[in-house]
RNA sequence: GGUCGCGUGGCCGAGUGGCUAGGCAGAGGUCUGCAAAACCUCGUACGGCGGUUCGAGUCCGUCCGCGACCUCCA
């Protein structure tokens, strides 16, 4: 099968580009992933969703696929200068080890609970202390980074002198200046777009290991650059995060593998865009906020009913990743329907057969069948492919209600048709069936027992004990429907 | 204030120079014991103003509104 060229955004570039990686069948990806001081957030589970696609799209185009994505748990300092870890630790009484685990545990969980792909490496800041004092080291040696009391900093002017800083951002070092004017809260700094990639630990510090320098922990912005390095390459496909690393994160983790080791850690820089609720940030301390719990559960002021994991992922994927996605109940509730009506279409294709050798029909199902894929292969374009999906559903569903006619259409196009729904719902999208776990044989036994009970009496004209049948089985969340060729069932997730 | 981005029909959300996005909701119809589902038909939208162009939602300018980021161990 033709694969269509995939094209990418790549935003140090600013432009869309023909995806071609370094080693031919191979792609190299990063992808910062969480610092784990507290629970997942959920615009943080739809930047993991966005690139878990990718990744799982990689892969349908035939690629071997390294796909390396962190854990944080040092070196994220929040404003007032506390390690997140540490904070979290002495929040809860806990080891810092014990809040990484906690809340690593709870975003592993959360990735199965949206069907994500585990990375094929998932490293620890912690585990790689050694690679990042040795970063940083080297970057001394390159003239890139200077002592002072212990800690160590970027030098942003001499690296200034020979790489662009802000390439990626789009800053220049004389604004940063100008932005800083206390010079008093610029320390041992030489210039206020400096930054520490080895920080000197104070006594009440619990994580610090020694160092050629001092007795301290490394530079947030350093491990992804170590372990980038170490796990893809000094120079790899692509490498993701949210569009809020942009500034300072990305730009100066670029600078500190240039500083090391000359090159440009990764050729495809992509971003996924911030997740809004109600057209506003998501934000604690106005409440306008919620967890995947209380997203799953109904328990939130913001909604009117729970939705399913998978209605909340289908939701995410009628968006496309770049933009911003506002999450409100109406979209929820849109998506929910969408949802099923694509995973009812499914079902009524897999029943399909056809005994034509080639129809009427197969040159243009085969046309929106390739455009499916064009539409993905476009930066990934999940709502334009599943927008073609769509109007493949109104085809398969003429041909489950005999308005259209089966034998128009070839088996070969039949059976592309039902690949292509396979491939895009389960591998790509990584979308699970309603109530799947759920429908064992003997429910399906069940099941049809009480539809034939049913038929009986309809045939009866016992209207009453038909819908009393029907409505007891909606209290159950299994939903009858009474079609031209008989009643099928559903089981509704929520 | 600076950097980046956004503003599309009732709602969500694609599209980036001429061609139907799609989903949900709504109206009418087919089917039907009723309901649901499914199918058909229907909305002709692109923040305001100005400009470029034969032609702009799509490019440029400007204004308005919205969002993200603007780190440093104080």
């Amino acid at each position: 099968m033709s694969k269509a060229t995939l094209h990418i955004v790549n935003n140090l570039t600013r432009q869309k580009e023909v995806f071609t990686p370094i080693n031919d069948g191979f792609v190299g990806m990063y992808v910062c992933g969480p610092t784990v001081y507290s629970d997942v957030h959920l615009g943080n589970c739809r930047t993991f969703v966005s690139f878990d696609i990718m990744y799982r799209y990689l892969l349908y185009l035939g690629y071997k696929v390294r796909y390396v994505r962190n854990i944080t748990d040092v070196g994220h300092l929040l404003d007032d200068g506390e390690d997140r870890m540490a904070k979290g630790a002495k929040a809860e009484q806990l080891q810092p080890m014990e809040v990484a685990q906690k809340y690593a545990n709870g975003f592993h969980h959360m990735m199965q609970i949206f069907n994500t792909k585990r990375p094929s490496i998932e490293p620890r800041a912690t585990g790689h202390i050694i690679e990042q004092i040795e970063m940083v080291q080297q970057i001394i040696d390159n003239g890139f980074g200077y002592e002072a009391n212990g800690s160590v900093y970027f030098d942003t002017l001499a690296y200034a002198k020979e790489h662009p800083y802000g390439e990626l951002s789009g800053r220049v070092i004389d604004e940063l200046k100008a932005e800083s004017r206390d010079l008093k809260k610029q320390g041992d700094k030489k210039h206020p777009s400096d930054f520490a990639i080895w920080m000197k630990a104070d006594d009440s510090h619990i994580m610090k290991w020694e160092s050629p320098w001092s007795l301290g922990f490394p530079g947030w912005h350093l491990e992804c650059s170590a372990m980038s390095t170490k796990y893809l390459g000094e120079t790899f496909d692509i490498h993701g995060g949210g569009n809020d690393l942009k500034f300072p994160h990305h730009e100066n983790e670029i600078a500190q593998n240039k500083a090391s080791c000359g090159c440009t850690p990764a050729r495809y820089w992509v971003h996924t865009n911030m997740l809004l609720m109600n057209g506003k940030k998501m934000s604690k301390s106005d409440g306008n906020t919620i967890t995947p719990q209380q997203l799953f559960s109904g328990e939130s002021e913001h909604i009117t009913k729970g939705y399913s994991p998978m209605v909340v992922k289908f939701f995410m994927l009628q968006c496309h990743y770049n933009s911003t996605l506002d999450l409100t109940d109406g979209g929820l509730q849109a998506a929910e329907k969408g949802y099923y009506k694509l995973m009812d279409a499914y079902r009524a294709l897999t029943q399909l057969t056809s005994t034509s050798e080639s129809g009427s029909d197969d040159e243009k199902l085969n046309g929106m069948l390739d455009t499916v894929v064009t539409e993905m292969s476009d930066d990934f374009n999940t709502p334009k492919a599943l927008a073609k999906l769509f109007e493949l559903v109104t085809e398969v569903n003429k041909y489950k209600e005999n308005i259209s006619d089966i034998r128009n259409v070839g088996s070969d196009t039949l059976d592309k048709m039902k690949k292509i729904f396979f491939d895009f719902l389960f591998d790509i999208f990584g979308l699970t069936e309603p109530g799947q776990e759920g429908n064992s044989d003997k429910l399906d036994g069940l099941m049809s027992l009480v539809i034939d009970l049913r038929a009986q009496a309809r045939d009866q004209k016992d209207w009453p004990t038909s819908d009393l049948i029907r409505d007891q089985l909606a209290e159950l969340n299994i939903v009858i429907k009474d079609g031209k060729d008989g009643t099928n069932w559903t089981v509704k997730n929520s």
